[in-house]
DNA sequence: TATGATAATGTTACTCGTAACAATACATGG
DNA sequence: CCATGTATTGTTACGAGTAACATTATCATA
């Protein structure tokens, strides 16, 4: 067959071996451990192996030991920045182990949680990270009979599947309300987007603390995702229902910087008339004029630990911990 | 063997096929048409599926097939708004399509991207979407050898290796350089930072539109990533070194927003006093009081491409243009 | 009722790397 | 010079799904 005939094919170890004249046992051997063979075919095989750009393949150790080296992440969505961190934080352990981290995203709908953990599970991941606290019956099936390792992440109050790590959200939120009435404020609005879970535990959160202090809690609620015209938008709503309105909770940073720059513009003084606080603490939140007030999460921290109790469970330790609270932190900036 | 004594493993074809009686081939021919097998068989399989908590298994397809159904993406950096909204583009189109992404990022370093390259390609992804126009040998060389379709993203001037999908930077600084010089500003600023191949090519634009209008450029430079806080930093050295500065241009809206904010906490008025533009038109500079001039670049629309055309080739069709020049805009805002 | 067509199911072989075992070659010591 | 040990390389089998081919069952028609 000439070279202008064969389709190109990626080369196998086969190939090496053909061409140094040796079993392809003897090249796998090399790969693991070049001394294992003799000292001139140490070279002839590095050559071949050079010549040709063989690059491994993994397929036939997913195939033989179910062990692919790679990690299933699942988060509702890859343009959060606050899920941007918790990514750079899995990886920042993943990566200097050897793991590749396989990414999906459901954009907070069940069916398709379900959809890209069947996926995520057909590569035959060695483990997964997931987010939200509530699954469907069939996935906590599907993650019962694959058989690996599972961390959830964000949440840290729900009875883990396995094993979660995460924020209490309904304790912050509480801790921000009441720290913006103990600064005097009594009108408090709050502005909830999305309607996830942890924003639903968010809102309990503010709930409680504004009944705690006698006060009537209003929250503005809206399917779609959170942007900064929808602070503008809910900011105007506020006014309309609640015109002496004296402060904004929002349930991220989006909304608040949003809400704040509306009222830059309409003449509302932050925080002389109308206080505003956000949730998570963001770059660009540290850096604004005025600061913005916001309960700071350790997101990446929360990455981070969650790959390193993977990789802790992968080396076949159990479960140390079922849940691992996280401490926020409430920031005054200048906008309270 | 006891059920308690076996090791529990993931159901295969052969288990479900067990259960019902029949071989794994029958059932394999039930997953991918259901009509192939006879009625009764039919609800006794999928009872069986059910039953089992059968997950499908893409190993032995990657192996005997060398297809994956997996698309990988390899990233500068994945914390960064711009490339969280390339990856939405890309996913907008792989996912209905059947695809999953394999998503790596090597730091801006090419020793980093080499072996994210080789790990991706281990994992016989059937595509590669890459940023970055410059590339190592050895990254050519694999790349042939895979010999699977390669887009690569970002810039649109570079020779590509297959096919490419970008923007011409230099222009775009070129175009906003020129504008802010229109507008009566003459000893402009630049502001850089990770000093990675785009940057290099703005800031030949930028270098261009000065000497082009007989003006003299000044580059503030650092190999470390942007922020907030970089921007007020760089600020305070350009006035230091140009007391009369009167414009500044930045690689991206971070550094710009810091020198903003900067200018705001030491009473500079913008645009009054000094100009300030960006970069890549992030959400938050469409926002911001004022809002900040910048280039508006097709982010989300080039992830879309790169995917479509990705997914084009593996239909077997061929390269269609080997260069795809977006346009970018120049947005003026409030702060020039 | 026999025959051929068709539907339904079974068998074999293949993908690639490697564990487990086998074989060979050479050297050392008695 | 033979037994034993060691170093090096070879051989076989396996993993899960499926293409390709083979076989069996079923039915309509001559």
């Amino acid at each position: 067959m000439k070279s202008s005939d064969m389709k190109k094919k990626r080369p196998t170890l086969q190939d090496v071996a053909d061409l140094v004249g040796v079993t392809k046992m003897t090249v796998s051997r090399f790969l693991r451990n070049p001394d294992q063979v003799s000292v001139p075919l140490q070279s002839k095989i590095a050559d071949a192996l050079e010549d040709l750009g063989y690059i491994p393949n993994r397929a036939p150790d997913i195939l033989s030991k179910s062990k692919s080296h790679a990690i299933g992440v699942l988060l509702p969505s890859l343009t959060n920045q606050v899920f941007a961190e918790v990514i750079r934080g899995i990886e920042t352990v993943l990566e200097p182990a050897g793991y590749q981290t396989m990414l999906a995203h459901y954009g907070y709908s069940k069916e398709a949680e379900e959809a890209r953990i069947a996926t995520l599970l057909s590569y035959s991941v060695d483990g997964l990270i997931i987010s939200e606290s509530y699954h469907t019956e069939r996935v906590r099936k599907m993650l019962a009979v694959a058989g690996i390792p599972v961390i959830e992440i964000m949440d840290s109050v729900s009875p883990p599947i396995e094993q979660a790590i995460g924020i209490d959200n309904e304790a912050a939120a509480y801790a921000m309300t009441d720290f913006m009435i103990k600064r005097g404020r009594q009108k408090i609005v709050y502005f909830a987007a999305r309607m996830d879970q942890r924003t639903l535990f968010k809102i309990k959160g503010y709930e409680s603390a504004m009944h705690d202090n006698g006060l009537t809690p209003l929250c503005l609620k809206t399917n779609s995702a959170s942007s900064f015209t929808l602070g503008a938008t809910f900011l105007k709503d506020a006014l309309q229902q609640q015109p002496d309105t004296d402060g904004i909770f929002c349930t991220n940073d989006d909304l608040a910087i949003g809400a704040l720059y509306a009222c830059q513009k309409s003449g509302i003084k932050v925080p002389d008339d109308i206080s505003i606080a956000g949730f998570h603490g963001h770059d660009i939140s540290r850096a604004m004029v005025p600061l913005l007030a916001t309960v700071i999460t350790p997101r990446e921290e929360m990455g981070r630990l969650a790959a390193e109790h993977l990789l802790s469970r992968l080396q076949g330790h159990p479960v140390s911990e079922r849940i691992i609270d996280l401490p926020f932190q409430i920031e005054a900036g200048e906008s309270i």
